[in-house]
DNA sequence: TATTGTTATACTCTATAACTATA
DNA sequence: TATAGTTATAGAGTATAACAATA
């Protein structure tokens, strides 16, 4: 038995992250920003110092080769990224973002990370402790402070 | 401060629900079941009792109501559903269920209510503590139970 | 006149297959 | 011969606009 403590909490977990103010946020987001909704999932795959070949930014973004050639089309188009030569190995692109693209995936991934208002509801404590259960559900081990008492 | 430990919470809960497997999941129950993703969320909103509006299944899945019309024509092809008068407004079709469409929706719904095998990493006090805490966040009332102990 | 569902149509997202350049 | 990326194309998924029936 998942014990049925763990099938509602399972329930919870997705209701948040499918809640609809959540989904439309990537939306909106990207339009802010005057882009697509699949440009800014891609620009927060990009790191600002490490340039990432094509085939690697498929791999995150769970897509084909060919659709991240369409993608990273608009991002040129904007201004957010460019292709640029491996140093090694010729075959590859690999992308880098521009400045501006930097700054925007930044943006990006702070407004992401916002908890949705829900959170706001749980004290100190309360979001520790909600931290550390979801820990050991994702398997992460706890990092290695002396949990600050309470 | 949404407290740093409110933004890890929140970051796991998205990577518990956008993981991969996860994902792949309703995909490969749909096909699993001789149909659609689209058809398989459908199914998950409609209950065997109470037959539903178009137009308030669109609502449930956030789409157009032109959409949803090709979506209950795939359900009726495919024996899952069918399309009934409305008894009082005759402007209204309500889709219900077949028998065998209350099948495939209760394995359907079976499936997506299966935890991650990360939850099965929690004991039993665990669980029930995380349930309670994700309950505070998503602002559902503790059910009235006597918390049978540990 | 407002609302429900349908039709016709078009646009976005994404994949498959064939191709080019390089390894 | 195998791999990285591109091109051309096709298919899903979804929306918009105009429409028919009913309220």
């Amino acid at each position: 038995m998942a014990t049925q403590a763990a099938v509602e909490a399972w329930r919870l977990v997705r209701a948040l992250s499918h809640d609809p103010a959540v989904l439309r946020r990537g939306h909106d987001l990207a339009e802010a920003e005057g882009t697509t909704p699949t440009i800014a999932k891609a620009l927060a795959h990009l790191s600002p110092e490490r340039p990432v070949p094509m085939r690697e930014l498929a791999g995150a973004l769970r897509c084909d080769t060919s659709y991240v050639t369409s993608v990273v089309d608009g991002m040129e188009e904007q201004g957010l990224a460019r292709r640029a030569p491996h140093p090694t190995d010729r075959r590859i692109k690999v992308v880098e973002l521009t400045d501006r693209g930097a700054e925007v995936a930044a943006r990006v991934r702070a407004a992401l990370d916002q908890p949705p208002p829900g959170f706001a509801a749980l004290g100190a404590d309360d979001a520790r402790a909600l931290l550390a259960l979801l820990r050991k559900v994702v398997g992460t081990p706890e990092p290695n402070v002396q949990h600050p008492g309470a």
